[in-house]
DNA sequence: TCCAAACCGCACCATTTGAGTACGGATTGG
DNA sequence: CCAATCCGTACTCAAATGGTGCGGTTTGGA
């Protein structure tokens, strides 16, 4: 299943927190108060997004985060990347010579690459405005309802 | 790094390999010579590729697998489905209201479906017939060089 | 001058997920 | 009747991931 791991998420709803306190100093243990989230693990995400000038970090006393950018200058792409490295889909793109050379049949390097751009441009045309005030709304929609695909890549 | 198991990538290898051998039936252990990948391992894989159509099983002494339809109609997508489930990035988009409203905070829902159907849509691109045939020689290439990525997207 | 509030960064532990294995059963052709 | 093959379940082991703790540094105010 295509798995993501449970840190994105986490982050998309950190962001989205700040992005309705857009301007204001938030510390961390607000922003773990107000999701729910532990307070540590909440660090632990504001301080790799930081790391990729997702969010600025002011220390001190009266310390805290904001928005480096606007939300809609923050693209699912971004996010995924600061919390989980590059978008990859197998190991059998770069280096890592394990087991592709095992049957002298790896005709799926470039295939797998072409793949890899595909969705790094899908994650790259979602912001993250476009998840908090995206135009969805999702308690409305019926279960089951398909959201028309964007443009085909 | 939006991981992606590496059954899907012995999945691909194995159905690249049987589009080679196309209208032969081919035996389990076969195809683990031909591969390299452990018996067992690719017995399983086959079993679910069998159960979603991709291949056909035949029983008895001379038994084995048989493609169920062209290389070129058979989508990653597809592949995917069969091996790991259903497209889905997070836990979030259907059930699971585990963590989700602990904030009563998740205009993401919508967001994210946006983002899968995208990907999805991405993956059902590319066949299989494009990851073997597809103008990429892998033999030939000097290792360590860099297969040239195609059209950006 | 000192202290407390906040961020910083590392290292550590535990749970979960996934890969791989083993075994007994069912089916078919010689 | 037997052997070759696919079928299905359950089990074990390893690794990645999520989560936590602690000591350190910066900064502003009393």
């Amino acid at each position: 299943m295509l798995k993501l791991g449970r840190m994105i998420d986490y982050g998309v709803v950190i962001l989205s927190q700040m992005a309705h306190h857009r301007d204001d100093l938030i510390t961390a243990p607000d922003l773990a108060e107000a999701t729910g989230l532990p307070s540590p693990t909440v660090s632990k995400i504001l301080k790799s997004l930081a790391h990729s000038d997702l969010v600025t970090s002011h220390r001190g006393v009266h310390g805290g985060y904001t928005l480096s950018r606007a939300p809609e200058a923050i693209s699912v792409a971004a996010i995924l990347e600061a919390l989980e490295g590059p978008v990859a889909l197998t190991a059998c793109v770069e280096g890592s010579e394990d087991h592709c050379n095992v049957a002298s049949l790896c005709p799926i390097r470039g295939g797998w690459e072409k793949v890899n751009d595909a969705i790094r441009a899908a994650l790259q045309a979602v912001s993250l405005a476009d998840l908090v005030y995206g135009g969805y709304n999702f308690v409305e929609r019926p279960a089951g309802t398909q959201v028309p695909a964007p443009e085909q890549v």
